[in-house]
DNA sequence: TAAAATGTTTTACAGATGTAAAAAATTTCT
DNA sequence: AGAAATTTTTTACATCTGTAAAACATTTTA
């Protein structure tokens, strides 16, 4: 039962957590709060089920500037897993496990650059042989 | 707003009246129950959210053998529709929009066939130019 | 040291979801 | 017609989610 089920307002604090490894709740909460409008609070409590759930580890840590002591955020798993496993159900759930559906459907409505299609290709053919 | 969210249970049954186009509560009930446990009240519950949710029309049918006033069902939206609102919110929750990381990830981990491979590359060249 | 600031924890609360039992309505059978 | 069967509708209820206010604890500052 590893990695427990992320929903959506969740997913956008692991992402920030994700891309610095090692973070404290008010940063987290300087980047999520402008681009969602969330109140800190509404952050701050998915953080706490985040830990919850299994999915970050959190300690105590006194701040550089202030010495308020501050929580501190990790995650437990990689960004990867947590997007391999919530992409299989996806796919279960709305494509019945049919990957090929599923790629053809990204594939065109996902107006891919040109660069994007050939190291699509790239891949493609190492998976050929 | 057309198109309401689809839940997890709700998409087994969806993929079921997909599959017909038109069909009772019962023979959804005969399909459903068996491939997940659960009761037939269940199965019926989510058939009304569906209608509630505009996402199934229903209506009432005499049956053919027996003459019990029938509940039938009908999609209001394409299964390519819905995946396809579905889809786009997933790329954006999990992969941030990044449609070419996606694609990356289902390909590796989705043992395509040689086939399945070969047509994808010929969708990718349609889009080449 | 008391007030202000800052950060954390607790509590809240409505709506969504999974899951179904209980009740009601309709049809069939004896 | 009354009982049994079948189907639908209503009601239920715990948990999860989104969203945060309120309360509490700890530092800093006046």
């Amino acid at each position: 039962m590893s990695v427990q089920k992320i929903t959506d307002a969740e997913w956008k604090v692991m992402h920030v957590v994700w891309n610095h490894q090692r973070i404290s709740a008010n940063d987290v909460i300087a980047e999520v709060v402008p681009e969602t409008g969330w109140s800190p609070n509404t952050v701050r409590t998915l953080l706490i089920r985040l830990v919850e759930k299994g999915i970050l580890h959190v300690e105590k840590e006194r701040g550089k500037e202030k010495e308020y002591l501050n929580s501190v955020y990790t995650p437990l798993f990689s960004r990867e897993e947590c997007e391999s496993v919530h992409s299989r159900s996806f796919l279960e759930r709305v494509f019945g496990g049919d990957t090929s559906r599923l790629l053809a459907h990204f594939v065109q409505d996902g107006d891919l650059t040109p660069e994007q299609v050939k190291e699509l290709k790239k891949q493609l053919d190492k998976f050929k042989k």
